[in-house]
DNA sequence: GCCAACGTTGGC
DNA sequence: GCCAACGTTGGC
């Protein structure tokens, strides 16, 4: 089983937000980026991820979500009214791939960037590189390990 | 709101 | 293929 990590912007959508939504589960689209996209093409069903949320105060991992259907094609790429638009994407060349992913759960206690940056067990994770932007990025499942632990207090 | 870092675009 | 200009991300 592989790990991985998932940034969204809260007031785009949140945990709370999914833990709202139907089956708790949801379509992971809108990823503009080659090299998120091809993370988010090893995803497997099974696969845990954690959730982040970025550019918010406090920037933090909030919970885990699991991959519950495998790549396919992110149907927002070529709907004009979206924000993710892309003029290159059509059914015919879908371009943009998004997985489907259930909350696992919600940490009782979220783990903030800083605090992540503190703990020396994290010190080569993607998140805290410098000047790191991927959306989606792979996990070791030692770094996995330290983080739930932290989220659960 | 600022700005550093990164990715993409497009002229040459 | 280079690289400058531009747009975006995301922490602060």
């Amino acid at each position: 089983m592989q790990h991985w990590l998932l940034k969204s912007e809260p007031d785009c959508f949140s945990i709370d937000a999914l833990r709202k939504a139907k089956k708790q589960t949801t379509c992971w689209d809108g990823v503009r980026n080659y090299q998120a996209r091809n993370f988010l093409r090893a995803m497997k069903v099974g696969d845990r991820a954690f959730f982040y949320h970025s550019s918010c105060d406090p920037p933090a991992v909030v919970g885990v979500v699991e991959i519950v259907r495998e790549a396919y094609p992110d149907s927002s790429a070529w709907n004009p009214d979206d924000d993710h638009f892309d003029p290159k994407a059509s059914p015919e060349n879908p371009v943009w791939s998004m997985v489907d992913v259930k909350l696992v759960e919600v940490f009782p206690r979220p783990v903030p960037l800083g605090e992540l940056r503190s703990v020396k067990a994290l010190a080569d994770l993607e998140l805290l590189r410098r000047g790191s932007r991927l959306s989606v990025h792979p996990v070791t499942a030692a770094e996995f390990r330290t983080i739930q632990q932290l989220g659960c207090g």
